[in-house]
DNA sequence: GCCCTAATCTAGACAGTGTCAAGCTATGAT
DNA sequence: ATCATAGCTTGACACTGTCTAGATTAGGGC
């Protein structure tokens, strides 16, 4: 009776388990991901997530569809704080990206990879799309043309996308020394110079 | 009597595991991969796998480090019949690079995820620094310079390699039906485009 | 007010997992 | 021929995700 015992029911327990998710994921990486391990973060029974998710990889398509959401704020974050050129625009959006996979590499990782298999979940695939949406508008806006008709304008978003998408992957991934070891300075440089670089000229289509 | 009967000794139940864990691994990708069916699959005890690799991460280890050196077969496979020209080749090693992301979707994202843990076990350790090397030496042969020492040329192999990855990885991911739903003639054209786009100017640098 | 349906959470059980310890079997050197 | 050693099996343990049944509470209709 001192107040402090817990309710049997929590209150916001989907909002709680969502936020333990987060840290263990964090905490332990994709692979050893527990659900007991997120209820017991959270305080309840190791059953309890089932009610909210369904089953793990419910709760791994929330821990996405948020991860996406947050994606997309550190790509706008980015850009609202630069100059408002459609070129500037998209190399920070590029970085945001970049900064987003080197904040969150687990949930980075979970939101590509078992995209294809939880692509069931609409909340999911809305917020994706919505940074995908993004990103097209980002890119179009520099080479104008719409990519549903325009095979350059295709080209130019796939370019800037693997490209931006390849530097996550491989700063996290801890394969190329070049890039996390430079000075903050140089990789940020290199970094702004190759996002900048991706989009590919004009007249490369005749070829 | 039969003859037909198996041996308590297998023979060479290493290499039989490798095969086993790699079936394993197309079959239920990365998540799902479970030590003991591997050894169900080699039709040996579940223990029997850890005398030889240790435990589970011991034999992604040895996976990883098999998929590196057909990694390397794949983009050397593609180099060797083509034109002999130095950024012709670049980009048939990027093709090769692509189609071995394709053909093993989920052994290429157990070598670059795991690759920070599993750094220990020096005989990944040097098929992935073959590869690498490999990749850096095509990207040397066309920019020239040591990118040891020479911030042009680190860059273009950055450049080129975070592009090409990003491709392969997006193409896995299957985010951006771009890519995945064109025409397998135009998917090439615009692979052919984008790989060979990604070496950054020289006067880039000055900028 | 009160009751009752539905939502929320707990507790227990089950099959399956990775890893460890102990024992059985074959091999090769002496 | 013997014996240490490598190769493999069996059994156990703690842990995992999921299913079921039951306990607890909230909220709406009377």
């Amino acid at each position: 009776m001192d107040g402090t015992e817990k309710p049997y029911h929590h209150g916001d327990l989907r909002a709680a388990l969502l936020l333990a998710a987060e840290e263990e994921l964090a905490a332990k990486g994709c692979d050893r991901f527990s659900l007991r391990s997120v209820a017991k973060r959270a305080g309840v029974s190791h059953a309890a997530p089932a009610h909210h998710f369904g089953d793990a990889s419910g709760l791994m398509s929330a821990l996405a569809a948020a991860g996406f959401r947050r994606f997309l704020q550190a790509q706008k974050a980015r850009q609202a704080e630069a100059d408002a050129a459609a070129a500037e625009q998209l190399v920070q959006a590029g970085l945001g990206y970049i900064d987003f996979a080197l904040a969150h590499p687990a949930q980075f990782r979970l939101m590509f990879e078992n995209l294809k298999d939880n692509i069931a979940d609409p909340d999911l695939q809305a917020s994706a799309k919505a940074a995908f949406d993004h990103l097209v508008d980002t890119v179009t806006a520099v080479t104008g043309g719409d990519p549903e008709t325009d095979a350059h304008a295709r080209t130019a978003v796939a370019s800037v996308w693997a490209m931006v998408h390849g530097l996550a992957n491989l700063m996290i991934g801890g394969a190329p020394r070049y890039l996390t070891e430079s000075p903050e300075a140089e990789r940020d440089r290199m970094l702004r110079q190759i996002i900048s670089g991706a989009l590919p000229a004009r007249n490369d289509l005749s070829s």
